[in-house]
Parts: structure tokens; C-alpha cells; sequence
RNA sequence: GCCGGUGUGGCGGAAUGGUAGACGCGGCGGACUCAAAAUCCGCUGGCAGCGAUGUCGUGGAGGUUCGAGUCCUCUCACCGGUACCA
């Protein structure tokens, strides 16, 4: 990494920028202070920053620059603004990676974790982070993981956990239980083999006893994106509907009636065949006696579970010979199983509206199932009766379809009615299902009633009648937590073969994973170790069986920060906890929207429900943060797949334009294929290395540039050239500030003598402070804070004003600068604050540059002037100028006066400070 | 499939419904230099024009408004999530 060439003149420049040795002396002296280490203080305004802790998974990547960089910022600035800020840090180290990783370099996971968070942290460390680092921890240390185990065999106890079975991916080669990610095309990601659905026993957590009160927490935060709150409530997908009970008719053997879930009873009387999931009992009991349907159920076993893969799977279903009754009509209805009906959803069944339903329709054409239309946009019923057709008949498909255009369709005459009711029978169904609420027709006793009035008026008798009931549902399921891995949190129950499943004793807690193993791959080494299972029943004391699979990683990830406010707490957290949360800010990626953060936000309510904290939701702010995404570049290898080339081996070449016209290979200059612009992986090697970034450009260089070139919610674009500009703004800083240093000393800035240049300079000055302040206090628009500074240092740099009242205003534009940049580049910032007479000190201990704001005030402005809405010109005029002075100074404009040749002014709009818009005609 | 997001110069991006393209990169021209690097200065959306200026322009099609990148409807492309990747 080193550079060979020859040190320039100005690198042998005594007061040069020299980012290592600038580096070196700030960390150097925060770690003596001990700067960022932090205690509860009942007498300082909090605040936590958090930024999602990483896996280590061997470096840090770009996306962990950034998401830290960012919490960086917000944690320094918050600190300048007197607040007292925990920054804290830890490792999300149970994981599936470590596991392959064991696989590949024949090590141990516990082993391979461990030498990842050494260099990972000092990576870290090199970015100048302002971390409290000792409250750092692992999550896959007994010092950590007891804590969750305690709270799970409470949640045991108050039925909170429990067991059942659920589906997952098994691979019949190598005999295991794969990740959906292991599943590609349906397939074994190492065996090859077509992937099977298998039941097995699992442990849930109860995470649906809160849906409820997850819904309405999301009222109570305005400080989370739009977008996050948005996925959420779609996810856990409250509907209000019914229960509805149908009898099944079966002579031989008494047979359990279904239960579906439907959000629309009012489509009742359209009901023509009833869907069920292919795990659903009545499934199985049916292929008993019929092997066909046992077949089709054994083929819907192949493939992945994976929800994306189910839901865009070919629409199948096989009649399951049963017949069920309608609960008003009495009419008997085919039961099919069809794949896409969800065993964990509602109940696993659902009745088949093909008439309103699009699946049911699509499906109902199919298998040439019957189709009953129910309901109709009220202006078709309008125009139906006002011709005086039978209902009976049904109606017809043009005013279906202008309803589903939405057109008004009450004008339309006699005859066009007429034969479209004719045509009902052959052309009605041919279009689509029409899935909108509207008025009942061809349902007897309920013709003519709205959604309401229908819903009301079945669920009333149905109710009345004992064959449903009125249900509120949610989508989200139950948390499973169980994972049949070895590289995680030992699930702390044993199994007992008179007592069932037990709770391991608190005081025989934690249950320890053993680290020092030898893993193959093909089994986790604590269910293949006898001994290790081995145990006494805690109740009746005789032989038993340790839980062998280990919890879900995102277990441990749901109460980290909870465990930072507590460091070394004999309890899963302390009083200190209640001193330190809800969290301020957090930040983290914005593809955890749904699971993680929801998890986070349940997991919270259960050290509320425990005791432990005092406060309903974990986060008041939630900032999601982009991908970083670089370019690809590849070369088409002998077997026609693609070799993929690192950017850092490229290099771009452009047209007389500065167009890219193409790349070469350094190495050789031939060249290379362009691939498209993707989020940085090792699969099209595009990744860029931050160590190699800071080695070469320093960190402060490698965070102005992560914060500059893209707003945080956006994803970030990696540029080389970018990352030289944010170099050379850095020297450009260097060089005034050192600049200044070195010539004499100057009175404090006067505002009553300063001249209209100096006032100017002083505005600019207070109007980026004005700007920063809110574009990282407020808006987190960091990209603009730093532009503007930009702006600040290229005002600055024309500004030659060496009188006394000059220096004066550069000296205040100087120290501002410094104070204002330091939350991104506090390294840079640490040593130009000496270099401006200060005594080394923390910086984030100096007080937020304050606005003046009588250095604001401008005796002008500039307003746009347009003729019917285009710009013909600006005029410049006082402040104070009124609308009347505007719109005839606009108005007397040579520019204006030619385009409204031959026209009169209607109207003008005067928007002070704006524009003034004259429309004329 | 479903849920959420994004789309603006050669590129990254800026713009409380009010002068589209701030700032940075790249490019072109110039200064300094024996030369190069570094640094500094100027120009830089397309088209027409010597120029003043005009005209077009924010993925596409409509709409609301005095005025739309911004609000609404439809549509296309891409990205994230989709419950065992984290």
C-alpha cells in the first residue's frame, strides 16, 4: 500500500496536511482522556446513539463505514450541543456465516468470530470513532447469551414461548435443515437436490399477543420514516372480518368442520368452492382413502418455503372429494387443496369467491369452477333498476367494466342495458374478479345492501346461528426462534420423557455452547456429542435430554442496546437502563425495516412486561441508511461465465467529452467489460477496501467523502475521483488555516466597523452556520451541510481582505469551520483548532458555532420575474419594497414588456422574496 | 406474486409548490514549470445563433395549479424486504 514515488516538495512542507500523523496524535490523545467514556449524569440532557452493531464477518466493509460514520456525526454534534452521548459498540457474533466459514477453513466458528472481531475492531478504531469501548461485547459470550436464556424460560413459564410444528427447508441429500438462502431455484445450494417441505417441533414467541399494541406504538413515532412505519403495519396486516364455519359431509367418518378467515362475508352467497393448505388435517385425512390427492399433496412438499417462491409458484389445486356445507344456502361445495393457501395464515383454509376474489377467479377458470356474481358497483344496480330488469338475471359487462373504470354509467340508454344483461351469461366472468366493495345482488335475502349493512346483517345470523363469529387477524405469525445450527444460543430446555419439555433451573444457568469443537458441516457437534445432551431432569430428576437446536440470531440483536446502558449488570439489564433509553437516534440499514426492527420493538415491551425498562418503544428516531454500490467490471472467461475484476485494478477511460468510453485492466491495458452499478459483494467483486482507502487518504478523508457523496437515505455510489476531491478540499482547509496562523494578530470582529466585502464574507459566514446547524441537527442532510462549508471555504479563499477587520472576519470564519466540520472530520478539526491558538483539548466540548443573527440581514433581494409562469428576468430591490413597488418594477422590465406585446395582464402574483408571476392573455 | 422505495447534465447529486442543475467529480481552455505532478484562474445540460438571446429539458402518458422535479391518476425500469442471510 505504501507509495514508492519520491516525496514531494510540498509533502516535505513543514506545515503540509499529513492525515496519518494528524490521525495518530487526535486518537492518541482521546484514548489518554478517555473522551468518549461515559456516565448516567441525572444533571445532563442523554443522548444514546446507536448504529446497528455488525457481524463479523472477517473486514469492515463500506456499509459499516457509513452507517458508523453517520452515527458519528450525529453523536459529535449532539455532544457540542451539551448533551451527555453514549456511543456504544458490540458484535452481532452467532451466525450461519461463521458455520460455512468452519466448513471452508476447517477452523472453529467460535475461533474464526473471534480473530474477525480483533480486526474488525481495530479497522474501527483507524476511523476515529467517538465509542465508549468499554461496553463492548459479543453476543455469542455466556456473559451475554445467559441473560437471554433467563428471560426465555420466564417467558416459558408464562406461556409466553411455547412448541409446535412448523415447515422448513430439508435437503434429502445431506439430510439437513437449510436457510431459505441455501435454497437457489428450489434446489440444495451444495447437494444440488430438489428441496423438500418437513414439519418438525419448533419454539415460538408469542409476538402475536402483541400485534395490537406494535400497531398503535407506531403512532407514537414520528421521529421513524414514513417507509418503515408503512412496511410495518402492512406486515403485521390487521383485518377485521369473520370466523365462518363450514360443516363437511362425509358418510363414512365423522369429519371436523373448517373454519376459514374471511375480510369479506359480505360475498357470502358467492361462495362456490372452499381452498385448502396442503399441511391443512383435513388434507391429510382425505388422502388417506384417496391416493391421486395424496400424490398431488406429496408433490406440493417439493421446493422451498420461502414466501416468494410460494406466492409466484403456478396456481395448483386437486378436489379433495369432500363437500362442505354452505352455512345459508345448505348447498354442498367442493373442497380443494390449493398451494397457495398458507398453513400459518388465518387458519388455513379460506373460502372461494371466484366472483370477487382474483386468485379465485384465475383459479375457479382453471379447473372450470363455477363463478357467481355478488356484488356490483351501486350505479350499475341504479341503472339496472331504472330499466326494470330482473336482478335474477344478473347484469351485464359493460357497466361492469365502465364500474371498474370508475366512469359514470347512469346516463347510459335502454337499449345498451338491455343487451348487456342479455349477454350476462357467456361475457359476464370473462374479464376479471371484481374485488370492489359495492351492493349485493343474486344473494337473496341480502340484494341491495351495501359492504356494511351486508357484513353486519350475515355476521348478525351466522353469529346468531353459531356458524361464525366476527374476528380481528393479523398477518405477521408467531416468532419461531428455533434454528437447527450449531453456532448459536443454546435453546436452554431439556426434555424429560415422563415431565415433557422443562425449563432449565435459573440457577443452572447459562447453558454453555462449547467453543472448542470440531465441525464438519453435516451436523451441529452439540446434537452429534451424546454426552453434551446428556442430563437429569430438573423435575423428577431422572434421565433426560438437552434442547439441541440453538436460538435464532435475531434473538440476540433484539436487546443489545438494552444490555450497553448496563455493562456487567448482574441481571439482563440494570437501573442504568432506565437513565440511558428509550435509544435517541438509531441507524442501520434500511433492509432490517421489517424483521429486526419489529423484533427490537417487541422484544423492548418484554423488559417492559418484565420490569426491567420504563419506556414502551426502544428507538425515538430511526434513520435508515442507503447501500454503497460501486461499479462492476468483468471479462468473459473460456466457459462463458464472467471473471469479475475489482474497480481498483481498472481503469476508465473517456471520450473528448469526459463521456466513459471504455475501461482497461491495468495490468495488461486491455480491456475490460463495463457491468452495471451494484451493491458491493464479493460475488461481482466490486467491493472497495476502507483499510486501503484510509491507508492511502486518511479517515477523515474516507468519512467527508462517505458523507458527501450521496444523502444518507440514498444509496451511495463509490468514486475514486470523488474520494481525491474530498482530499483536496481537506488540503485546501489545511493550507487557509495554517495560512492565517502564521500572519499577525488581529482585534476581535467588530460588526459596527466592517465594510459592505467584510459583510458580506460575515453573512456568508452565518448563513452556513445557520444551514449546518439544521442540515445535520434536524434534517441529517449531511451531503448539503458539507457543500455548504465548501461554499464557506471557496468565499473564503477569494476573500483577500488582510486588513485588521479582515483578518478579524477570516479569524471567526476560520474557528467557525473547524468547529462546524468536526463532527465529520474531528481528526483534521482536533489539530487545526491547536493550530488557531487553542490548547489541545476534546472538541466536542466546545460549544456549537451560534448564529448572529444581525449578521444576517440583507438590504436586497433578488426576486424572479415570469410571464405566465416562464421566466423572463430577475429584478433586484429593497427589502422592504411592498407587492405595489414589485409589480411595477417587474412590470416596467424591457424583457417583459416584450413578451406581453399584444397581450393584457390578468392578474399578477407578487410571492415576496419569490417571484412575481404576471399572467396574461 | 405481495409490501416499501428510487428515477434530474457525461457522473454523484442540489432545489419549504416559486429563477432546475448548488456542491463535488469528469472534461475543455489558461497561469505557474525546462517538463511533469501538485496548485491556482475561467468555461462547461441539449439544440439554434458570432452574440444578445431563443427554445427544449427532471423515466413515460395524462391531470390539478398563476406556476409542478416536487401534488394526484395510470404506466415502465431498477433496488430493498418477503418470516432460517444478517
Amino acid at each position: 500500500m505504501q507509495d514508492n514515488q519520491a516525496p514531494t516538495p510540498s509533502e516535505q512542507d513543514e506545515s503540509a496536511y499529513r492525515p496519518q500523523a494528524v490521525e495518530a496524535a487526535a486518537q492518541q490523545y482521546w484514548n489518554a482522556q478517555r473522551a468518549y467514556e461515559v456516565k448516567e449524569d441525572p444533571g445532563r440532557p442523554k443522548f444514546y446513539c446507536l448504529s446497528m452493531l455488525p457481524y463479523p464477518s472477517g473486514a469492515l466493509h463500506m456499509g459499516h463505514v457509513r452507517n458508523y460514520t453517520i452515527g458519528d456525526v450525529i453523536s459529535r454534534y449532539q455532544r457540542m450541543n451539551g448533551k451527555n452521548v453514549l456511543q456504544p459498540m458490540g458484535w452481532d457474533a452467532f451466525g450461519l456465516p461463521a458455520e460455512n466459514a468452519a466448513i471452508k477453513n476447517h477452523t472453529a466458528p467460535a475461533k474464526w468470530t473471534y480473530a474477525n472481531i480483533d480486526h474488525m475492531r481495530s479497522q474501527l478504531k483507524s476511523l476515529g470513532y467517538a465509542i465508549d469501548w468499554s461496553r463492548e461485547f459479543a453476543t455469542c459470550r455466556p456473559e451475554y447469551y445467559r441473560w437471554e436464556q433467563l428471560m426465555f424460560t420466564r417467558l416459558l413459564k408464562k406461556g409466553m414461548a411455547y412448541r409446535k410444528n412448523a415447515v422448513v427447508n430439508w435437503d434429502p441429500i445431506d439430510q439437513t435443515v437449510l436457510a431459505n438462502e441455501q435454497v437457489i431455484d428450489g434446489k440444495g445450494w451444495r447437494s444440488g437436490a430438489v428441496v423438500e417441505k418437513r414439519e418438525i417441533p419448533q419454539w415460538f414467541l408469542r409476538i402475536t399477543d402483541y400485534a395490537q399494541e406494535l400497531l398503535d406504538g407506531l403512532d407514537t413515532l414520528p421521529g421513524w420514516p414514513d417507509a418503515v412505519k408503512t412496511m410495518q403495519r402492512n406486515w403485521l396486516g390487521r383485518s377485521e372480518g369473520m370466523e365462518i364455519r363450514f360443516d363437511v359431509v362425509d358418510e363414512e367418518t365423522p369429519v371436523e368442520p373448517i373454519k376459514v378467515f374471511t375480510t369479506r362475508p359480505d360475498t357470502l352467497m358467492g361462495v362456490t368452492f372452499l381452498s385448502i393448505a396442503a399441511e391443512h388435517p383435513l388434507a391429510h385425512q382425505a388422502a388417506q382413502t384417496r391416493p391421486l390427492l395424496a400424490e398431488f399433496i406429496a408433490d406440493l412438499r417439493r421446493g422451498g418455503v420461502s414466501e416468494a417462491e410460494m406466492e409466484t409458484q403456478e396456481k395448483r389445486g386437486m378436489d379433495t372429494g369432500l363437500r362442505a356445507v354452505h352455512p345459508i344456502t345448505g348447498e354442498a361445495l367442493p373442497v380443494y387443496v390449493a398451494n397457495f393457501v398458507l398453513m400459518n395464515y388465518g387458519t388455513g383454509a379460506v373460502m372461494a369467491v371466484p366472483g370477487h376474489d382474483q386468485r379465485d377467479w384465475e383459479f375457479a377458470k382453471h379447473y372450470s369452477l363455477p363463478i357467481k356474481m355478488v356484488v356490483v358497483h351501486r350505479s350499475v344496480l341504479d341503472a339496472v333498476r331504472e330499466v326494470g330488469v330482473d336482478l335474477s338475471r344478473g347484469v351485464g359487462a359493460d357497466p361492469m367494466r365502465a364500474a371498474l373504470r370508475g366512469d359514470r354509467t347512469d346516463a347510459y340508454d335502454t337499449r345498451s342495458a338491455v343487451q348487456v344483461i342479455e349477454d350476462f351469461e357467456q361475457r359476464v366472468m370473462e374479464q376479471c374478479a371484481y374485488t370492489e366493495h359495492g351492493v349485493l345482488v343474486n344473494s337473496g335475502p341480502y340484494d341491495g345492501l351495501d359492504f356494511q349493512a351486508a357484513f353486519e346483517a350475515i355476521a348478525t345470523r351466522l353469529e346468531s346461528e353459531g356458524r361464525g363469529a366476527r374476528r380481528v387477524n393479523f398477518r405477521i405469525r408467531d416468532w419461531g426462534v428455533s434454528r437447527q445450527r450449531y453456532w448459536g444460543c443454546p435453546i436452554p430446555v431439556i426434555y424429560c420423557a415422563k415431565c415433557g419439555a422443562v425449563p432449565v433451573p435459573e440457577d443452572e444457568l447459562p447453558v454453555v455452547l462449547p467453543e472448542d469443537v470440531a465441525f464438519s458441516g453435516v451436523q451441529s457437534p452439540i446434537k452429534a456429542d451424546p454426552e453434551w445432551r446428556k442430563c437429569a431432569c430438573p423435575q423428577c430428576g431422572g434421565p433426560a435430554e438437552r434442547e439441541t437446536d440453538t436460538f435464532d440470531t435475531f434473538m440476540e440483536s433484539s436487546w443489545y442496546y438494552a444490555r450497553y446502558t448496563s455493562p456487567g449488570a448482574d441481571a439482563q439489564v440494570d437501573a442504568r437502563a432506565n437513565y440511558w433509553l428509550p435509544v435517541d437516534q438509531y441507524i442501520g440499514g434500511i433492509e432490517h425495516a421489517i424483521m429486526h426492527l419489529l423484533y427490537f420493538r417487541f422484544y423492548h415491551r418484554l423488559l417492559r412486561d418484565a420490569g426491567m425498562v420504563h419506556s414502551d418503544e426502544p428507538a425515538k428516531e430511526l434513520l435508515c441508511q442507503g447501500m454503497v454500490i460501486a461499479d462492476t467490471f468483468y471479462r468473459d472467461s473460456a466457459d462463458g461465465s464472467k471473471d469479475w475484476i475489482n474497480p481498483a485494478a481498472v481503469e476508465i477511460q473517456r471520450d473528448d467529452k469526459g463521456r466513459v468510453a471504455g475501461a482497461v485492466l491495468k495490468a495488461d491495458g486491455q480491456p475490460v467489460h463495463i457491468g452495471g452499478t451494484e451493491k458491493m459483494s464479493k460475488s461481482r467483486n466490486n467491493g472497495i477496501d476502507p483499510q486501503t482507502m484510509v491507508d492511502r487518504y486518511g479517515a477523515d478523508t474516507v468519512r467527508l467523502f462517505s458523507m458527501f457523496a450521496a444523502p444518507p437515505e440514498q444509496s451511495l455510489e463509490w468514486s475514486d475521483a470523488g474520494v481525491e476531491g474530498m482530499s483536496r478540499f481537506l488540503k485546501r482547509l489545511w493550507r487557509e488555516v495554517t495560512a492565517h496562523a502564521a500572519s499577525p494578530d488581529h482585534p476581535a470582529t467588530d460588526p459596527s466597523q466592517l465594510d459592505a466585502g467584510q459583510k458580506a464574507m460575515r453573512r456568508q459566514l452565518h448563513e452556513t452556520i445557520q444551514k449546518v446547524s439544521d442540515d445535520v441537527g434536524r434534517r441529517h442532510a449531511f451531503n448539503t451541510a458539507i457543500a455548504a462549508l465548501m461554499e464557506l471555504l471557496n468565499g473564503l479563499g477569494k476573500f483577500g481582505d488582510a486588513s485588521e477587520q479582515g483578518r478579524a472576519v477570516r479569524h471567526e470564519a476560520l474557528e467557525a469551520m473547524v468547529l462546524l466540520l468536526n463532527p465529520v472530520v474531528p481528526h483534521v478539526s482536533h489539530a487545526l483548532w491547536q493550530v488557531l491558538g487553542h490548547p489541545e483539548c476534546v472538541l466536542e466540548d466546545q460549544p456549537w458555532p451560534r448564529v448572529d443573527p444581525s449578521a444576517l440581514v440583507r438590504d436586497t433581494v433578488t426576486l424572479a420575474v415570469q410571464v405566465n409562469g416562464k421566466l423572463r428576468g430577475t429584478i433586484e430591490l429593497a427589502t422592504q419594497a411592498t407587492r405595489e413597488q414589485a409589480e411595477a418594477l417587474a412590470l416596467a422590465q424591457p424583457q417583459v414588456a416584450h413578451f406581453l406585446e399584444g397581450m393584457t395582464v390578468r392578474k399578477v402574483i407578487v410571492v415576496p422574496g419569490k417571484i412575481v408571476n404576471i399572467v396574461a392573455g
